[in-house]
DNA sequence: GCATCGGATTTTTTT
DNA sequence: AATCCGATGC
């Protein structure tokens, strides 16, 4: 029990609670993931609680990971059994396990974003609405806002004209998607909390065995997860919520703060616990934090404290445009590190949108500095990866005609649109799928020929036989052999990769995801599937790599660096112009602000360009209203000069423009981050460095020098451990 | 059935 | 600026 005396007063109050309801309202780093890791180690360790009846859920898997290794940390293998995981994930596993008492199978596949916006575009032409009047992305988010109130089709209950054109969409998109065997994200635990409320047997089950249900971010829930949450609970009532009402930001996919309001309702008797005491920034920094987010209204002030100290004051920096703005940030961050300030991974820039991160990926690549860049879009997004997971999806589930569709004729082989229309009304008229029909066709099932023309007919039963070959070995090839076998019998490979660097490119992320594919030998095909379609943004942030950071400020919550940049704080970016109507998304935008503030420890740099470039032209900006907030004398005198007129667009430092590193064999032997001394120039901090042409060439940043490149092989350089 | 061109449209945030 | 969509021609 040594660990409990690290805790303080609050905290150790709430990590040795008794049984009962706590709320816990913890303060941006107050120690919230320590009180829950903690949490879950006194049960097992001191109130003998076996960890298969622990629960636990978080938003993102890196939060369930990051849980699970710091409980390990503390009991060891005791920790085996532990259900801990994202909302999602548990109720994927949870669905697959109960499918006999729902409307469709337990070998579902899952719709992302896009596949979701497809079966809105199928519905509507299936409707014959016109989707320049309905835009399927506005009808999507409110079919997903219904889903969110756990409101199936038929208890939607329209209040207007669009509402009964909603619930026709509604209730067709449903339709679809069961007949395809699929489960959009709002599906999960729609149907989870559905499932529990209608099924007392399948409750019973959960609610005891679960004793004890802890939750992360609970400010962050929605109806359907708080419904979902309430009957887990239901049986011994031991539920543990983290949460923090001034880090909401999610209201726009459903998340209520209401539910706070609900807990307190329902579960009469909670204790509440308050942790306020922050231990991650300086003074300086939580004072501009709250200076920031007291101006929304309706919240009750928050003491943010630290026994940190006051700090560096903040830096307010204002550019000419928002490339210059990318440089600056750039610029700055050589500038900490070569002067021995900082470390190149201590560096996170923030932003509000991620089209936002284009300029800052071409500074950082001009100036040859390494970066990384979190979002799952990034990779999940790519067309080749999409269709490779397609065929998998389709060889696990010939229903899921959204799969089928996205890749029948990719590679091309013949089959346009007319034959797909062709095999729909065949598939229709015969009461099967169109995957059925491909498969039925492909082995050799004669009778079915009869309503295609020739060639349409062979074309599309060569393609059956290779889907139905799939199918067959879907379960006993492990997902990356089966992988393999369809790149091979589609000639995927030879499709993408057509000489360009772009296609070596795309190649080598289906080989990025054939290493993925091969961590699920065991696991097999339908854990590799929910793997890839659930990843969430933060998933993508690998641990170790020690550079700079880009991430939305939304993609920000939960994690913490020495050093911050916020950038494009400008009126329309921060607060987004989107929320200029309602107060209520006001607000967030504040709270989004005040999210990525709190997230520095030592520094903070908020950067605005006074001209900003959209859809190709340049555009003078005003600054962000939330600035106005910040007392003046929090803020360096810095960047600020006294005119704007003196910020032009000359002066700006130029990184040597070079060709993009070769690929060569060897390791270079001066790391980002080093030290190393040069006979003239003296001390330097390496900022990169790159194999080109048996020599090794050193991006070198010199104190007084400024950035040099190096050739090591005449630069004479020592290398200072 | 497929490639190409031109015009429209895009930008909020994500499990 | 970049991508997507639909119409057109081959």
């Amino acid at each position: 029990m040594e660990y409990l005396s690290r805790l303080n007063g609050q905290q150790r109050q709430a990590v040795t609670t008794g049984l009962g309801p706590v709320l816990v309202l913890a303060g941006p780093g107050s120690g919230k993931t320590r009180v829950l890791t903690q949490r879950i180690a006194y049960l097992i360790g001191e109130m003998g609680v076996r960890p298969f009846q622990i629960l636990a859920v978080t938003f993102t898997n890196k939060a369930a990971r990051e849980m699970e290794s710091r409980v390990v940390e503390l009991v060891g293998d005791r920790a085996y059994g532990l259900t801990l995981g994202t909302f999602h994930a548990t109720c994927a596993r949870i669905l697959r396990r109960e499918a006999e008492h729902l409307p469709f199978q337990s070998n579902y596949v899952i719709f992302d974003t896009d596949d979701q916006l497809s079966v809105v575009k199928r519905a509507l032409s299936d409707l014959n609405i016109d989707k320049k009047r309905y835009p399927p992305q506005s009808l999507l988010g409110s079919i997903s806002r219904a889903k969110n109130e756990l409101l199936l089709p038929d208890e939607f209950a329209p209040e207007n004209y669009r509402d009964e054109i909603v619930k026709r969409v509604y209730t067709r998109y449903q339709e679809i998607l069961l007949a395809n065997n699929g489960l959009d994200f709002d599906d999960l635990l729609l149907w989870t909390a559905r499932l529990l409320e209608d099924v007392p047997e399948v409750r019973e089950k959960y609610a005891r065995r679960y004793v004890h249900v802890l939750v992360d971010e609970f400010q962050d829930t929605n109806l359907a997860q708080y419904r979902l949450l309430t009957q887990l609970a239901s049986n011994y009532r031991n539920i543990f919520v983290v949460g923090d009402s001034d880090q909401s930001i999610y209201a726009w996919r459903g998340a209520d703060y209401r539910n706070v309001l609900r807990f307190e309702r329902d579960f009469t008797g909670y204790q509440e616990i308050l942790l306020e005491q922050n231990y991650r920034s300086t003074q300086a920094i939580l004072d501009v934090a709250m200076a920031v987010i007291d101006r929304n209204p309706n919240r009750t002030h928050k003491n943010l404290s630290t026994s940190r100290g006051f700090g560096e004051k903040i830096v307010l920096h204002e550019t000419y445009d928002d490339r210059e703005e990318a440089n600056y940030v750039v610029e700055k961050i050589a500038s900490l590190v070569a002067t021995n300030q900082a470390n190149t991974g201590d560096f996170a820039v923030m932003y509000r949108t991620n089209a936002q991160s284009r300029l800052l990926e071409e500074a950082f690549l001009h100036a040859n500095l390494p970066y990384k860049l979190v979002g799952a879009q990034r990779f999940y997004g790519r067309r080749e990866i999409k269709d490779i997971i397609a065929y998998l999806r389709l060889a696990h589930n010939v229903n899921d005609e959204i799969s089928l569709t996205r890749i029948i004729n990719v590679p091309a082989r013949g089959i346009g649109s007319k034959s797909l229309i062709t095999l729909r009304a065949a598939a229709q008229k015969n009461q099967i799928s169109p995957g059925n029909m491909l498969v039925a066709l492909g082995s050799k099932q004669e009778q079915y020929l009869e309503h295609f023309q020739s060639r349409m007919g062979s074309v599309l039963s060569d393609f059956g036989e290779l889907l139905a070959g799939w199918r067959k070995l879907q379960n006993e090839l492990p997902p990356l052999a089966l992988m393999d076998k369809i790149i091979d019998d589609t000639g995927y490979r030879s499709y993408i990769d057509d000489g360009t660097d772009e296609g070596r490119d795309r190649w080598e992320n289906v080989m990025e995801l054939r290493r993925l594919a091969d961590e699920f030998k065991e696991a097999g095909l339908d854990a590799f599937l929910e793997r890839v379609a659930l990843v969430s943004d933060q998933d993508t942030l690998e641990g170790n790599v020690n550079v700079p950071t880009l991430l939305t400020l939304h993609a920000a919550k939960g994690l913490e660096f020495p050093n911050v940049f916020i950038v494009g704080l400008s009126d329309g970016v921060l607060p987004h112009i989107r929320s200029f109507d309602e107060p209520e998304g006001m607000q967030e935008e504040r709270r989004l602000f005040y999210v990525g503030i709190t997230r520095a420890k030592d520094r903070l740099f908020l950067v605005l360009p006074l001209n900003r470039s959209s859809f190709g032209y340049s555009e003078p900006v005003d600054e962000s209203r939330f600035l106005r907030d910040i007392p003046q004398e929090l803020i360096k005198d810095s960047g600020r000069a006294r005119s704007r007129s003196h910020i032009t667009r000359s002066g700006v430092l130029r990184w040597e423009k070079d060709k993009v590193p070769t690929t060569g064999k060897s390791e270079p032997l001066y790391q980002a981050g080093a030290t190393v001394l040069h006979p003239v120039w003296g001390e330097g901090m390496v900022l990169n460095s790159r194999i080109q042409d048996d020599d090794e060439i050193v991006d070198v940043f010199f104190a007084g020098e400024g950035l040099k490149r190096l050739a090591a092989s005449l630069a004479k350089l020592e290398l200072k451990s």
